[in-house]
DNA sequence: TAGATTGTTAATCGATTAACAATC
DNA sequence: TAGATTGTTAATCGATTAACAATC
């Protein structure tokens, strides 16, 4: 079995991904680790740690193939797959994340969106008629869904999250404040924003001092 | 000067912050560092750690008074102050993050919304008309404003964040996927909500071997 | 071949956990 | 006072950086 790479590593390679995206847009064949690190603010070292987590990319004497490593690098974090994610909870943030074009470059179609609120029942978003919560066995039934987006209030998160996994979906983006990281059989990825301001607001602070 | 306190541990706070609120609601009066660890799946030695960074809250024999723990974490993250903040980018996103009442329960108070879309000014967006970007100066001219969210494309967003910086905005809460920490002077907190779906489907296919 | 740069081992640094004396 | 639990020092673990032999 192979080791365990850490979330630490992870983390990092969605930016990699990211600069060599840039390069190759700006026709760059080839680059060093260390040009890349100057470029990212990282060491060289970490990048070729990080790299070789998964295997030899680059060549001694010549540095890396900037298309093909981030290939690789896509072919790593899945963003060449197709993964079908669906919302559930169909508020302004849910509506925000099923317009999200971009989600669709790197792989992730949303292909469903769903609300307790019968006021809501039938709206379209992006071509998509909002659905409601009850018909979701029948769609999963007819539909291969990976990961569900939990755009819902904290209240409802941790039951819709129980009921999705009995379902068989086993992926979560949650951006609800609650974790759901203890439920069993479950792949929790957490956006809690409220968190993430107030970092922010910490980070301010020490600044000013 | 006060040791620099890690930003492993400030990433910890909210989460601490969150769970004591929930101990109070459920009318929980003192708890010690072993309870909450066995609550948060944490190490009680790291709850420890974490708050002597900031000072002895605790108190032998007796453990963590859970309001009084809790209000000054919250004095250490800022969440008691009130934090006046902008949104640029009044797309799906911005309009999202402009109606999130809750971050308003935790001192961040959105006052303006701005775009560069002249069919968007004027829309009201939770009591708030969006503004156009060229109105920004004046609006700053009158108001105090601590904290914008970068809600906008990314080829938009290093411009703009320096122009932020240059009319006296110094701290970012950055969606837009480009990296700004290396602007002179700014403080900056990044959502890249495209980094963490990349991460979630890494881990949904370790999950699956 | 000589120069460049990787892949990988070793050294360092920082963060987490364990242990326990201090003390409420 | 005895028991409980903190605050803090020491030990361990893991992640980052440095160094360099391998090799293109």
């Amino acid at each position: 079995m192979d080791k365990e790479i850490s979330q630490a590593v992870i983390r990092r390679l969605p930016r990699y991904y990211r600069y060599l995206g840039e390069l190759l847009d700006d026709g760059i064949e080839r680059i060093s680790s260390n040009d890349l690190s100057a470029r990212m603010h990282v060491t060289a070292s970490q990048i070729r740690q990080d790299l070789n987590n998964f295997g030899g990319f680059g060549q001694q004497g010549y540095g890396y193939n900037v298309a093909y490593l981030r290939e690789e690098i896509g072919n790593i974090l899945g963003v060449n797959d197709v993964h079908n994610v669906i919302v559930i909870g169909a508020g302004n943030l849910g509506q925000a994340i099923a317009n999200y074009v971009k989600f669709e470059k790197v792989g992730f179609k949303i292909i469903g969106l769903f609300d307790v609120n019968p006021e809501l029942e039938g709206k379209v978003v992006r071509d998509l008629p909002i659905m409601m919560l009850d018909d979701l066995p029948k769609f999963l039934e007819n539909n291969k869904v990976e990961i569900a987006a939990l755009t819902l209030p904290k209240h409802n998160a941790k039951a819709t999250a129980l009921k999705l996994v009995s379902l068989g979906v086993t992926s979560i983006w949650n951006f609800a404040h609650v974790d759901l990281d203890d439920i069993e059989g479950l792949v929790v990825e957490n956006v809690h924003l409220s968190d993430s301001l107030m970092q922010l607001s910490y980070n301010i602070s020490q600044h000013k001092k």
